[in-house]
DNA sequence: GACCAGGCACATC
DNA sequence: GATGTGCATGGT
């Protein structure tokens, strides 16, 4: 059972890694950075997160102490291309209070956390749901493990590795019980299955077309 | 103009 | 517990 699904999930990651190479995740230049993005690219296109945080890099705004004490208002104005930006400024100041007033504003000073007690800590924040809370860990705070988005789900969903009732933490449960818990991986991993799903698992398409690699998936 | 994009919170039944 | 709705920009 466990070696079937370990099995399949091997040759998913291997013909994706073949077709689209290391994706060299996250496009962030700090930790920090992978933060913010993670809270702005909820639900929105990453091209307009880019803007977004543009507008916050070109103004040397890009910090957890400047961001604390800029005005929400003043924050959401910038982010704006990166939609939904009025709520998205209240959960990045409520993101970066939390981090300011529990640990000084530094993420490093997570490093001595454990990881499920971390999770819950982002979880308990407003507007941090399970995919932008693992996307902070594996990503910003390397901790293994697995982010389960859209394309994710979708793209399992076709090729009948999970159901329809399926939720996040039954699909994040499959990678999780079924490969080593390695940061590099996971990283990789997750980063290969939003690359196929932008190219070849768009909403409305049924089915997998060539060339993507997953296409005639035994499964 | 409709549909989509690397979700989440909250109201209502 | 399940289902529906608001949040909003920019690309196809």
């Amino acid at each position: 059972m466990s070696s079937y699904y370990a099995g399949i999930l091997e040759e998913i990651y291997r013909r994706l890694y073949r077709h689209f190479g290391p994706q060299h995740w996250w496009p962030a230049e700090t930790p920090f950075e992978v933060c913010v993005g993670a809270i702005l690219t909820q639900n929105t296109n990453w091209r307009n997160v880019e803007r977004a945080i543009e507008n916050l890099k070109a103004r040397d705004l890009l910090s957890p102490q400047v961001l604390y004490e800029l005005p929400e208002d003043l924050l959401a104005a910038l982010i704006r291309p990166a939609g939904y930006f009025r709520v998205k400024a209240r959960r990045l100041k409520a993101f970066v209070r939390w981090l300011v007033e529990n640990y000084g504003g530094g993420l490093e000073n997570l490093s001595e956390k454990e990881t499920e007690e971390l999770r819950r800590e982002l979880l308990s924040l407003p507007g941090i749901g399970p995919e932008t809370a693992d996307s902070i860990l594996l990503y910003a705070l390397e901790r293994p493990v697995f982010v389960v988005d859209a394309y994710t789900r979708r793209i399992l969903l076709r090729h009948g590795l999970v159901t329809e009732e399926a939720d996040y933490h039954e699909i994040q449960e499959l990678f999780m019980e079924n490969m080593p818990l390695e940061v590099e991986l996971f990283n990789e991993y997750h980063a290969l299955l939003v690359a196929c799903g932008k190219h070849f698992c768009r909403a409305r398409k049924l089915r997998c077309e060539a060339p993507c690699p997953l296409r005639d998936l035994q499964a």
